[in-house]
DNA sequence: ATTATCTATAGATCTATAGATAATGC
DNA sequence: ATTATCTATAGATCTATAGATAATGC
């Protein structure tokens, strides 16, 4: 509507985004390497070619890029959530979260970013504990309010939706730590499914009288 | 036996062994609040009353420091352990998992030295990885013997004993995240009751065609 | 004109070593 | 004699600022 042209912005815009973007996506990969504390700005310049004062050009303080990391992340997330599985009227929740576990064991760069960042936010004064307690708050809220339009106020076990939410969380960001540890003995996504199975079990299994188990 | 008198020695040994376990204790603690490798030396030693030159006698390097810090969090944890569930021949794993979570909600710096290690820990060349792999490896054998020797191959869930250990440890892990994170919404120990409930519910609840919840 | 990048450098750490001095134990 | 603690200091970072120079866009 204005003089503001879009395209010439985008142009103009092009190689220094490009920029941003390709600092933004190795401050990920080096903070899941070494840490946020254990990444320095030399590091990643020497990543991208710069100097450390041609990085600092983009970001001014080492918050501001940790901040833009994290938006990084939550984007790739969402990205990955809507993979796992797009929410529509019979959207089940168990089943995305397996399929969610599926696709964070094929980028273990990223979820080790997640699991540093996480270990590191819950240190006093940390740049990055709001952004996890807000974060958490969210994720409860979409995870109970999707258990409860898919089972009502009870999973089939009988778990009630409000534990079921933090509960579930609480086993991906656990079953995380155990797989970076371990990739090789750790299942995710058998572990999440097996879980799932479990706690949906009524509406796919036997009454409990008979043993629950695959064979 | 020999000249090596051991009251000699603990009596010499007790201002020194003394500021030692103050300096650990001191350390655990500084790491809980700001980390690993946001605590440095010189925090430390203003912390007991040293100088830094004064702390790198008891310690002469920081990974040192780190490992006696594990140690003692070890033996802390072993303690609560042993007062959550001492075992016994009908020793319930999934009741000691309750209380463990009461009294881990009862000591909140342990608890955050251990998440901010344990986030550390993930990357690469981490002094403290090979701690957390060993620890996960021991501690997922333990518990799943546990629960063999009082449920069988499978919880009364239908959950099997293999996928329980880990997902129960998983469990721990990720809550202790979301309630460093936010004390007063995070009840971890009922959280834990509650699944407990479910997942050992045969042995407890009615079949599931009636749900499973408290009221 | 603005944006991107560099050189130079300040000022604050941080871990660790060397070596002196005071206190303690045989 | 040994242990505990201190002063002095080396040497390596680290974040951040100031200001110059080159490249790009109107």
């Amino acid at each position: 509507m204005d003089g503001r042209g879009a395209g010439a912005r985008d142009a103009r815009g092009a190689r220094g985004a490009g920029r941003r973007e390709e600092i933004i996506r190795a401050a990920l990969a080096l903070f899941g390497e070494h840490g946020y504390r254990g990444t320095s700005f030399a590091m990643l310049a020497k990543r991208v070619g710069l100097t450390q004062q041609g990085v600092l050009h983009y970001f001014p303080t080492k918050e501001r890029l940790l901040q833009e990391v994290l938006e990084l992340r939550d984007r790739l997330d969402r990205e990955a959530l809507h993979t796992a599985g797009p929410v529509t009227a019979d959207h089940d929740p168990l089943a995305a979260a397996v399929r969610l576990a599926e696709v964070n064991a094929g980028r273990r760069g990223l979820v080790q970013c997640f699991a540093g960042l996480l270990g590191d936010s819950v240190t006093e004064d940390h740049p990055a504990g709001d952004y996890f307690r807000d974060r958490y708050v969210r994720l409860r809220a979409v995870v109970e309010g999707r258990l409860r339009a898919k089972y009502g106020e009870h999973l089939p076990s009988g778990l009630p939706v409000d534990a079921a939410a933090p509960l579930l969380i609480a086993v991906f960001d656990g079953l995380q730590m155990q797989w970076l540890h371990d990739v090789e003995v750790i299942d995710m996504p058998g572990l999440v499914g097996t879980l799932a199975r479990v706690l949906g079990a009524e509406t796919v299994w036997p009454t409990p009288s008979t043993p629950l188990h695959p064979e």
